[in-house]
RNA sequence: GCCCUCGUGGUGAAAUUGGCAGACACGCCAGCUUUAGGAGCUGGUUCCGCAAGGAGUAGAGGUUCAAAUCCUCUCGAGGGCACCA
C-alpha cells in the first residue's frame, strides 16, 4: 500500500497554486456577494526567517479565508512586507549588506516559506512598505496630517537610544530600556517631528466600545490614554500678580494643601528667577535634574529630591494661608500644568516628600464620621470620607466637597490624559524620507504632493550618525534643493519617520495596490473596510493598533475613508513557548525552526499541530512530540480514504450506518461552529473522533461521507484534503466548492443517558427518551435498583430535574 | 506599588457556560504483528482501594439540590503600567 508522503503531495499542489497565476485566491473588487477581508499583521523580513509563532497566527488566518471562500463569501485576505525600520536596518549593518539588498532577500525567503505552507494569499495585491510607490502615499498621509495641524516640529525632551542612535516614540521604551535592543535609554532635549494623536484621545478611547477586540486590549489601550477628571486651580503668587496653575482630581484636598512643587522645566522658576533666595542651590538641582540618567531617576522613585525656591511663597485660594513652593523632579513638566499643590495627607508621593523636608501634613478628609480629634497619619489616607479642619465645609462627604471647592475658588474642570503626542522623526536611513523642505525664507515647505514620493537616495554610508541627524544630512546633493515657494536655497528634512509608520495604513492599500492617482480607490475601499478579522500578537497592543487607529481617524475626518474604526474584529494568537515553557530565544537554545518541522512532517501536519495545541488566545509550550500525533492522524486519514477508493468497487453504497451519519452530522455543526468562533483545536479533535469511528465502521463508509471528511479537513491540511479530494475522483479544487451543510435534527439524538443523582453525587445512569418528562423521569428512576439502595428507608424531599440531562433526588 | 489574566492527570488540553471532571492527543504500561521505522494494531492509564466505595480541578471558607465554573480571603504564575497628582 502506498504510504502518506506529505513532501510528494504538498510540493505538486504547491506547483499549482502559483503566486503569478492562482486565479482562486484572487479577490474581485467588483464581485456582488458578501465581502470578508480577513488579515494577518504583516512580517517584518528578518534574516530569521519564519517563525513557528508566524505560522501560528497565518494558520488561523488561512483556515478562515479558506472556510469563508467555501461559504460562498468573496474572501481578500493579503500579505506584505513591513521591510522599513530598525529590525530590517540593524540587520543589515550587522551583516554588512545594504537593507534594500538584506530585504529583497528576505523577502524572497519569507515568501518561499510562506508558500510551503501552503497559505492561499492574494499574491496580486503583495506590498511592501519600501517600495517608493508605496511610501509615495505614506508620505501623502503625513502631508495630510501636516496640513491639518496634526503634524508640528518642536523642541522636547526626548527618549534617546544609545545604542541604536536614534530617538523612541514612548510607546517603544519598555522599562526605561529601548524595546528593540534592551539599551537604557536617554533622556535628551531635541528638535523632533511629532504628530498630535492627544487630539485623538477622546475619541480613541470612546471608539474601543464599538470594536470586537479582547478586552485586554481595549483595557492596555484604555490605561495608557489614562484619561483623568480633574480641576484646574490657580493659587496667586504672593506680593505679585502671577499665578501658578495647578492640575488636581482631588480639589477636595485643596485644604490641606501645604505647599507647591513645581517641576524642574516650570517656566516660573526662570521669570521669579530674581526673587529667588537661594538661586545657588536652586540652579545646582536643576543642573543635576537635567543630567540625571533615567537610572538614577529609577533609583530615586522611593526616596525625594527637591529644593525650596526661598523667598517665593503662593496662596492657598482655599485656606488664604501663604505655602512655600519647592521644585522637584518628581513633579512631570510634561503631564497637567507642570505645577503640583502637594497634599501630603492624602498622596503618598507628596506624603513622602513632606516627610523627607519635614513639611506640614494637614489632614482634611476623614475615613470616620464623628471625630473630634484625628491621630496623626503613619501614611496617607487616599480613600474617600468627611471632610475634617476645613472651615464651613466640615462633615461633608469628600466628593461633595469637591465641586463646591473647585466653584468656590474659581477652578476649572478638566480632563487630562497621560497619552503624550507621538515623537515621529528618527535619525536613520532605512525609513520613509519625512516630506518636508526647510527654507530660510519661508521657513517649513511641505514637499507639493505631485513631487511625491520623495526617493530615499542610495547611499553608501547608512549607518546612523550619533547625531541629531540621519546619515541622510551628509548626501549634500539631496539635501540642498529649492523652495517649492520661493525657488531660494533650501533643505530636506533628513530625519526619516518610525517604522510604525508604513503599517499604519498598508490594509488600505491591499485594496487598490497600484492606484497612481489616489492612496485607495473610494469605492473599494467602501466595499471593503472595514478589516472583518485582523489576527496578530498582543505586543503590539498600544503600539501599532494605537497609531493606525489614530491615522484611520485622521483619514475619515478629511473624507479619504468611510468607515470610523479600521479594524472590526482582533484575534491575539498566544506565544508559542520553547519545550521548556520559557519564550523562545536564540540565547536560550530553544527555538523550533518551521522548516524542520515542515522536513519531518510536512506543512499539513505542522498547520494542524499549531492549531490541536490549544486556544489560539493562550501561551502554550512547544512539544515536538505533540506533532507526531498530527502527523498519524493525517496518515490515517489517507490510509482509510485510499483504501476506501480500493475497496470500492466491492461496496455498495447503500449500506450506511445511521449512527455514523449522525456523528458526520454533529461533526460538521461542530467544526463549522469551531471555526467561526476561532476554537480549532476543538474542531480539530472533533475531527478525530469522527475519523476514530469512521475506521471503526470502514465497511459501511459512502464516497458521500468520504468526501464530506475531506471537505472539513480543507481549510486545517488543504494539500492533503485537495490530494484525496482528486483520489476521490474530483477535478475540482476544493477552495471552488461548497462547504458542507449539517441537518440539525440528525445532529440531535431522539434518546440520552439521563444522569441520575441522589444529594448530588452520580449513582445511576440510563437511556431515555429525549423528551421525558419529569413524572415520567421520577417513575423511572425510583424504581432503579441503586437508587432503592441509596435511598433506604427515607423519603425524598426534592427533586431536580433538567430536562434531557439530570434527575437529581434530595433525600 | 497599582491594574489585568490565569492556576484542571506524568504532558498539551476538554467540559454544551452552574448539571457525568479529565473528551481529543502526547507520553507511559501490557499484548499482538520478523518489526530495526520517530512504524502499525488491540487494551489500559487522575489518585487511594482486590472490590464495594471514597477522594479529587493551587489552598481555605461561602452561596446552591448541584461549583473547575459564582462570591471572599490566601498562595503561585504570566502580562501590562509605573512618581500621570
Amino acid at each position: 500500500m502506498s504510504m502518506y508522503n506529505p513532501k510528494k503531495i504538498e510540493s505538486k499542489w504547491q506547483k499549482r497554486w502559483t503566486k503569478e497565476n492562482f486565479e482562486v485566491w484572487h479577490a474581485d473588487d467588483k464581485s456582488k456577494k458578501r465581502k470578508m477581508y480577513v488579515m494577518d499583521m504583516f512580517p517584518y523580513p528578518s534574516g530569521e526567517g519564519l517563525h513557528v509563532g508566524h505560522v501560528e497566527g497565518y494558520t488561523a488566518s488561512d483556515i478562515m479565508s479558506r472556510y469563508y471562500r467555501m461559504r460562498g463569501l468573496n474572501v481578500l485576505h493579503p500579505m506584505g512586507w513591513d521591510a522599513f525600520g530598525l529590525p530590517a536596518e540593524n540587520y543589515a549593518i550587522k551583516k554588512k549588506i545594504h537593507p534594500k539588498i538584506v530585504v529583497e532577500k528576505n523577502v524572497k525567503n519569507f515568501t518561499k516559506q510562506l508558500r510551503r505552507l501552503g497559505f492561499g494569499y492574494d499574491w496580486q495585491r503583495e506590498i511592501n512598505t519600501t517600495d517608493p510607490e508605496y511610501y509615495r502615499w505614506t508620505q501623502w498621509i503625513f502631508l495630510q496630517l501636516l496640513k491639518q495641524g496634526l503634524a508640528y516640529e518642536a523642541e522636547v525632551p526626548v527618549n534617546w537610544c544609545p545604542s541604536c542612535k536614534t530617538v523612541l516614540a514612548n510607546e517603544e521604551v519598555i522599562n526605561d530600556k529601548c524595546d528593540r535592543c534592551g539599551t537604557l535609554v536617554e533622556r535628551k532635549q531635541l528638535k523632533q517631528w511629532v504628530l498630535k494623536i492627544t487630539a485623538y484621545a477622546e475619541r480613541l478611547l470612546e471608539d474601543l466600545a464599538v470594536l470586537d477586540w479582547p478586552e485586554k486590549v481595549k483595557e492596555m489601550q484604555k490605561h495608557w490614554i489614562g484619561r483623568s477628571e480633574g480641576a484646574e486651580l490657580e493659587f496667586p503668587v504672593a506680593d505679585s500678580n502671577l499665578k501658578i496653575k495647578v492640575f488636581t482630581t482631588r480639589a477636595d484636598t485643596l485644604p490641606g494643601a501645604t505647599y507647591l512643587v513645581l517641576a524642574p522645566e516650570h517656566s516660573l522658576i526662570t521669570t521669579l528667577g530674581a526673587r529667588i533666595i537661594n538661586q545657588s542651590s536652586v540652579k545646582d538641582y536643576l543642573e543635576k535634574a537635567k543630567h540625571k540618567s533615567e537610572l538614577e531617576r529609577m533609583a530615586e522613585a522611593q526616596t525625594k529630591t527637591g529644593v525650596e525656591l526661598k523667598g517665593i511663597t503662593a496662596i492657598n485660594p482655599y485656606t488664604q494661608k501663604e505655602i512655600p513652593v519647592w521644585v522637584s523632579d518628581y513633579v512631570l513638566s510634561s503631564y497637567g500644568t507642570g505645577a503640583i499643590m502637594s497634599v501630603p495627607a492624602h498622596d503618598e508621593r507628596d506624603f513622602a516628600f513632606a516627610k523627607e523636608f519635614g513639611l506640614p501634613v494637614a489632614q482634611v478628609v476623614s475615613e470616620k464620621k464623628d471625630q473630634q480629634e484625628l491621630p496623626e497619619l503613619t501614611e496617607a489616607y487616599v480613600g474617600d470620607g468627611v471632610m475634617f479642619n476645613a472651615g464651613d465645609l466640615n462633615g461633608l462627604p469628600n466628593h461633595i466637597a469637591k465641586d463646591r471647592i473647585i466653584e468656590l475658588v474659581g477652578g476649572k474642570k478638566r480632563i487630562n490624559y497621560k497619552l503624550r503626542d507621538w515623537i515621529f522623526s528618527r535619525q536613520r536611513y532605512w525609513g520613509e524620507p519625512i516630506p518636508v523642505i526647510k527654507c530660510e525664507k519661508c521657513g517649513v515647505v511641505p514637499v507639493p504632493e505631485k513631487d511625491l514620493p520623495v526617493l530615499l537616495p542610495r547611499v553608501k554610508n547608512y549607518q546612523p550618525t550619533g547625531e541629531a541627524e540621519s546619515p541622510l544630512a551628509a548626501i549634500k546633493k539631496w539635501v540642498n534643493v529649492k523652495c517649492p515657494t520661493c525657488e531660494g536655497p533650501a533643505k530636506r528634512e533628513t530625519n526619516t519617520m518610525p517604522q510604525w509608520a508604513g503599517s499604519c495604513w498598508y490594509y488600505l492599500r491591499y485594496l487598490d495596490i497600484s492606484n497612481k492617482e489616489e492612496m485607495v480607490d473610494k469605492a473599494k475601499e467602501k466595499y471593503w473596510m472595514p478589516v472583518d478579522v485582523y489576527i496578530g500578537g498582543v505586543e503590539h497592543a498600544v503600539l501599532h493598533l494605537l497609531y493606525a487607529r489614530f491615522w484611520h481617524k485622521v483619514l475619515f475626518d478629511i473624507g479619504a475613508v468611510s468607515t470610523k474604526e479600521p479594524f472590526q474584529k482582533l484575534v491575539n494568537q498566544g506565544l508559542i513557548l520553547g519545550p521548556d515553557g520559557q519564550k523562545m530565544s536564540k540565547s536560550r537554545g530553544n527555538v523550533v525552526n518551521p522548516d524542520e518541522m515542515i522536513e519531518k512532517f510536512g506543512a499539513d501536519s505542522l498547520r494542524l499541530y499549531e492549531m490541536f495545541m490549544g486556544p489560539l488566545e493562550d501561551a502554550k509550550p512547544w512539544q515536538t512530540d505533540g506533532i507526531v500525533g498530527l502527523y498519524r492522524f493525517l496518515t490515517r486519514i489517507y490510509n482509510l480514504v485510499i483504501g476506501f477508493k480500493k475497496a470500492k468497487e466491492k461496496l455498495a453504497d447503500s449500506d450506511k450506518s445511521v449512527a455514523l451519519d449522525r456523528l458526520l452530522h454533529k461533526t460538521i455543526k461542530k467544526v463549522t461552529e469551531d471555526i467561526e468562533n476561532f476554537r480549532f483545536n476543538t474542531a480539530i479533535s472533533a475531527m478525530m473522533i469522527l475519523l476514530n469511528e469512521m475506521e471503526k465502521n470502514k465497511s459501511q463508509l459512502s464516497v458521500v461521507s468520504c468526501q464530506l471528511l475531506v471537505k472539513l479537513l480543507a481549510p486545517f491540511a488543504p494539500h492533503l484534503a485537495q490530494e484525496l479530494w482528486e483520489q476521490l475522483g474530483n477535478e475540482t479544487l476544493l477552495d471552488n466548492e461548497v462547504w458542507p451543510e449539517f441537518d440539525e435534527k440528525l445532529t440531535e439524538d431522539s434518546e440520552v443517558e439521563l444522569i441520575i443523582q441522589v444529594n448530588g453525587r452520580l449513582r445511576d445512569k440510563v437511556l431515555v427518551s429525549k423528551v421525558i418528562t419529569q413524572k415520567e423521569a421520577e417513575e423511572l428512576v425510583l424504581e432503579r435498583e441503586k437508587v432503592k439502595e441509596h435511598l433506604g428507608k427515607k423519603k425524598p424531599k426534592k427533586i431536580i430535574f433538567v430536562p434531557g440531562r439530570l434527575i437529581n433526588i434530595v433525600i
